[in-house]
Parts: structure tokens; C-alpha cells; sequence
DNA sequence: AAATTATATGAATTATTATTCATATGAAAT
DNA sequence: ATTTCATATGAATAATAATTCATATAATTT
């Protein structure tokens, strides 16, 4: 098992910018500048992190003009992020946070 | 949505060690010290990794003299395991690696 | 109760990752 | 062919996370 193709997939899901871009393709596809307005966030930030996405297939992009349409595989994250939710919500209300509570 | 919680739960699986230790858990449960031998690892390293895989319930632990023994939440953690790999396998022969490839 | 064993904890250090900023590219419009 | 607009890229910096090392705790044995 190569850990780090794992490693790599799980952490476009473990990371607030890459998590909200995720969120924000989920109703419909958007071009970089779409996204970083809806999240209100630098374009660059944007793209940077849109590389990584897409790089791991989490998003997919096709060229239209000069923008880049990114959509999400939802074939992949929509089941990934039930089963998440499923765990989160039965052990998670507290957060799960690592901030050591004592 | 509460994001923080779904970063934590998915930043278990985006780290070698915390991915690493699941593997070792697979087919038993074992003691921090035993996790730490069967990979070799320092065990401080394998005890601060496990505090966060047990915060986010990812493991469970009960004691046992002076030991603990840490078991995986396989009803959480198989499902999960099993859709990244049907992704990876389909999408990340590369590694879907973000060292950008050029 | 002292010594031993297993594990945890905290603070300091190191390593990794993300963001920013300046600039480059590439497609369209003038 | 120059300008404009959308996006990407790279290198520097900043932020975050992981590891280490020294020490603490807690159960067990002598």
C-alpha cells in the first residue's frame, strides 16, 4: 500500500481552503475567479490550492475562453464525505479537537 | 458545516505515522509500546500521534495493567479506507503527487 | 516504599505546508 | 500588435504541524 497516495488524497480534505472550495463546487461547476469571490479569498491562494485538488482528480477543469471551468468528482467525494459526516456527528460534536482540552 | 471537525477527522489519514499506525491496527489491537516496536518508531513520537487518532475516535483504548491497548474504530475507518482506495487506484497511479511535476 | 516498566506530557526544535507577492502566460478584445 | 482579463507560477515568508528530548505519572513488582 503506498501511504503516500493516500496521504495526499486525504489531505485535500484536511485543510479549511481546500475543504471550502470543495463545499463551494457542490451545487455547480465555477471558474477560479468564481471561487475565490465566493470564498472571498485571494486568487492566487485560490489557485495554488485548486492545483492540488485537481492534481488528485478531487476536482476536474476544462478550459473555456481564458477562464478554467473547475467542477467537483462527485462520484468520489460525496461518498467520502457521508461516511465522514456519519463519524463526526456520532463522535465529534465536541470537535474532535487536538488542542489538548486536560 | 462545521469544517474543523471534518479537517481533524481527515488530517488522521493525511500523515504517515497516523496512517501507518492504522495499518498496524488492522488485524489487532495492540499496546503503544507494541505499535511503537512493530514500526520502529520512538515511542513518544507513536504516543502524541495516537492521543490525536483517539481524540478523533479513530481509535479506541482501554488499559490494561500498565499498558494501554489501542484498537481501530473499524466501523469507521474500513468504509473510509476502501472508497480512497477505490479513488487511488483509479486516479493516483502517479502518487497523485503535488511536487508539481512540470 | 523503592525500583521498574509502560506510557504520557510539555516545551523546544525541526520540518512541512500554506500563503503572499511579484511576475508570467495565454486567450480574447480593441 | 497592443491592451485587457483570467489564471498560473515561483520564490520568499509566514504559519502550522510533527518530532524530539527530558521529565512526569501511574501501575506493578520486588
Amino acid at each position: 500500500m503506498k501511504y503516500k497516495s493516500y496521504n495526499n488524497f486525504f489531505n485535500n480534505f484536511s485543510n479549511k481552503t481546500r475543504f471550502n472550495i470543495i463545499l463551494a463546487l457542490w451545487e455547480e461547476c465555477l471558474s477560479a475567479g468564481d471561487i475565490a469571490k465566493k470564498l472571498q479569498e485571494e486568487q492566487s491562494k485560490i489557485s495554488h490550492n485548486l492545483q492540488k485538488l485537481t492534481k488528485c482528480n478531487i476536482l476536474n477543469v476544462r478550459k473555456k475562453g481564458k477562464q478554467r471551468i473547475y467542477c467537483l468528482n462527485k462520484q468520489t467525494v460525496i461518498p467520502i464525505l457521508e461516511l465522514a459526516k456519519k463519524h463526526v456527528e456520532k463522535y465529534c460534536l465536541d470537535g474532535c479537537k487536538n488542542e489538548n482540552a486536560k
